[in-house]
Formats: structure tokens, C-alpha cells, sequence
DNA sequence: TGCAACATGTAATGTGTTACATGATTCA
DNA sequence: TGAATCATGTAACACATTACATGTTGCA
């Protein structure tokens, strides 16, 4: 049900059409629900006969523009106030955690370098469209708030990648702990 | 894929029935990636066909044991090394937030507060399970990299929605700032 | 003997991804 | 005129959840 209220949450702000949210699920929604356009195409096609949207314009070609109905309105305040959020979490760069002693060390080690350099790369993004200024109205908090969320996770997941990393190699037989004398 | 390496990864430390493993996707794995039984049984018969694991003995209640084959354990290795995690991030809580704004503050806020609680209570239950000691192999490193991530992003997104709370808190049209003589 | 936990499976439905399919508009 | 982007849709397949279905073992 995420993408239905996805979609009746973006159509709150303003009228959109079926490629302009898309760009939204391509944009910041990535982070939290991504969708494909053929899910979004069919789901408005739902909510219209549901009577949560209606169609308001068209476009040039063939855009076609969907606004939220009161219905729709109703629909999305109720969820946000009365229904708790889903906590199904899958990530898979974690799940491969679980499963990294079956790696030497050093291959370990490299996978969390990995996994650090995406967080790395992730955290300049959101940094990037955070310096970026926006108006101070309450669609543009939510959205910061949002944006807050992402850039604190990303630093955090940075910061555990790069210590584990390092821990994995402390365990290395390769380089136990820095030594002089060392031989072949 | 990620059920099936998943089932690989946990058939590497040693035999499992399904129902055993079916207790991992319950406990450590609901985190990275939940499962039900309905899903992993079929997924087993798919990976005993394919050759990947094998029948290595009956337990009482007609349990299967299952063990992982050289060629399992060649691609469980290969997953690790030679592909990237996929990164489809799909957080209805995060989700929620950037359509906060179509609620009262203090109803936006009380949705923080609850996401506060709901982090509260995961940190305590992960600082349990960090507290009782295990082995030192390697594996056992690995699982306590996982339950540091955990521990990681659950304490920050803790803070987050801790302040997020304050902060739209602070911009309600009811108790902006603390002040006396209030009037009714 | 009745309940809880153990143990395995299938079927139906819902959700999400990949692939197929078509056409309009803009700009170089 | 050819490529990129805009714009919408369907079909096939894969993955996940809910519901249906059955039988065993241990314990109070």
C-alpha cells in the first residue's frame, strides 16, 4: 500500500502527472520507496476509479494531469495519523555481513572499503542537495527533516563501514599489528 | 537471489533443517532480510535440485537436514566477492516523513515520538543481545559486525526522530517558545 | 487429552522488476 | 533527420505475504 500513499501524499502538494511523479521516485522518494513508471501508471489508474485522484488537464503529450479528490485527501491524512508504519527492513549490503567470514580477510576487508566508498560518494550527494536553499514552508521542514534522516544514517553507516574495515584487518594473519623486523 | 544465498550462507557454518533456519530469519536476519517458512521451504527443494545443497540427514518430526555442497559453498564465495549488494532502500517510516507536513504540528510530532519509542525499544532489545558473550571465530566477528551496525544506525535514528520531534515542536503555532502569563 | 512447539508443504494473492510497445516534442 | 527526452501504457516474470493444509512430539 506504500505506493498508493505515495502517490495521494505527492498529488497533496500540487497536481502532477504520471511522468512528473515519476521523477519524484526517481528523485528523493528513491531513497525511501522507489517505483518504476510501470507501477505508477497502473496504481493512478486505481486511485482514479477509487475516486482518491481525478484527472484535472492534460497535457502536451498526452500528459495527463491528476489531482487529489477530498476522498483522496481524507485517505492519506488517515494513514499518516491512524496506521503504523511497516518495518520490514531488507538490505542486502548487511546481509552480507552476517556471511563475510567466509572470506580471507583481506577480501573481507575490501568488501567493507566498498561499502564505505558508496556511503562516501551517497553522503557528497545529500551534502550537495542540502547546501542547496529551498523556501521555509512546511512542505519544505518535512522534507529537510527527511533530508536530515538521510545525511545522519549515511554518515553513520560511513563511520561503520571504515571501522570494520579496519577491525577485519587487525585479525588479518597478513598484518596482525605494525612490527619492525618482520620476516618473509 | 538474496533468500537463496541467504540459505547458503547459513548452511556454510553447518547443517540446518529448514525449520532451524527458519528460526535465523526470525532472529539475527529479521533485520537484513526477514522470511517465512512459505518461502523457504520451496526455496530449499529449488537449491537441492540445483545441486547447491544436499539431504545429509532426517531429525525426528520428519525434519530435513541440509548441508551445503562444494558448488553451493563455490557460489555463496563468488556472491560475496563478485557482485554488488543491490540498494533498493525501502523505508515506509522514512516514507511517512516527507509527507509530514500534511498533519498538525503536534500530530507530526507525536508520529516522531513514536518513531522515537519504536527505536528506543529495538536499542534495548540489540544492547541485550550484545551484552551475552560469544566465541571468538570468525564467524562469530562477523555476526558482531552486523549487530554493531545495528546498534550504529538504531542509536541514530533515535536522535534523529528525538530532535526531528523537538524541532517541529518548536515551530508549532501552539507553544512556540516557553513563556508565562499564558492566557487561555 | 489438549495445547504449544516442532516440522513441512502448497495455493492464492499482492507487489515489484524486466521487457515489450507506441507515439509526441525538442533540439542539434 | 536522428537522438534525447517526454509521455503513457501492457505483459511476463520474479519475489513476498497471507491463507490453507497436514502431521508429530513433548508436556501439563
Amino acid at each position: 500500500m506504500s505506493l498508493r500513499y505515495a502517490l495521494l501524499g505527492l498529488l497533496a502538494d500540487r497536481p502532477y502527472s504520471g511522468w512528473q511523479l515519476l521523477k519524484h521516485f526517481e528523485g528523493s522518494l528513491a531513497y525511501a520507496w522507489p517505483a518504476l513508471h510501470s507501477q505508477i501508471y497502473p496504481e493512478l489508474a486505481r486511485l482514479r476509479e477509487a475516486g482518491l485522484i481525478e484527472q484535472t488537464g492534460e497535457g502536451p503529450r498526452g500528459a495527463k494531469e491528476y489531482s487529489l479528490t477530498p476522498s483522496g485527501r481524507e485517505q492519506i491524512e488517515r494513514w499518516l495519523r491512524e496506521t503504523t508504519p511497516g518495518r520490514n527492513t531488507r538490505d542486502e549490503a548487511l546481509l552480507r555481513v552476517f556471511f563475510l567470514w567466509l572470506l580471507d580477510p583481506d577480501e573481507a576487508a575490501a568488501y567493507l572499503d566498498r561499502e564505505a566508498e558508496f556511503q562516501r560518494r551517497l553522503l557528497a550527494d545529500l551534502e550537495r542537495i542540502a547546501a542547496s536553499p529551498g523556501p521555509d514552508d512546511a512542505r519544505e521542514r518535512s522534507y529537510r527533516l527527511a533530508l536530515d534522516f538521510g545525511l545522519r544514517v549515511t554518515r553513520t553507516r560511513r563511520d561503520w563501514a571504515e571501522d570494520s574495515a579496519r577491525a577485519v584487518r587487525a585479525h588479518s594473519p597478513e598484518a596482525p599489528q605494525p612490527r619492525r623486523n618482520r620476516r618473509a
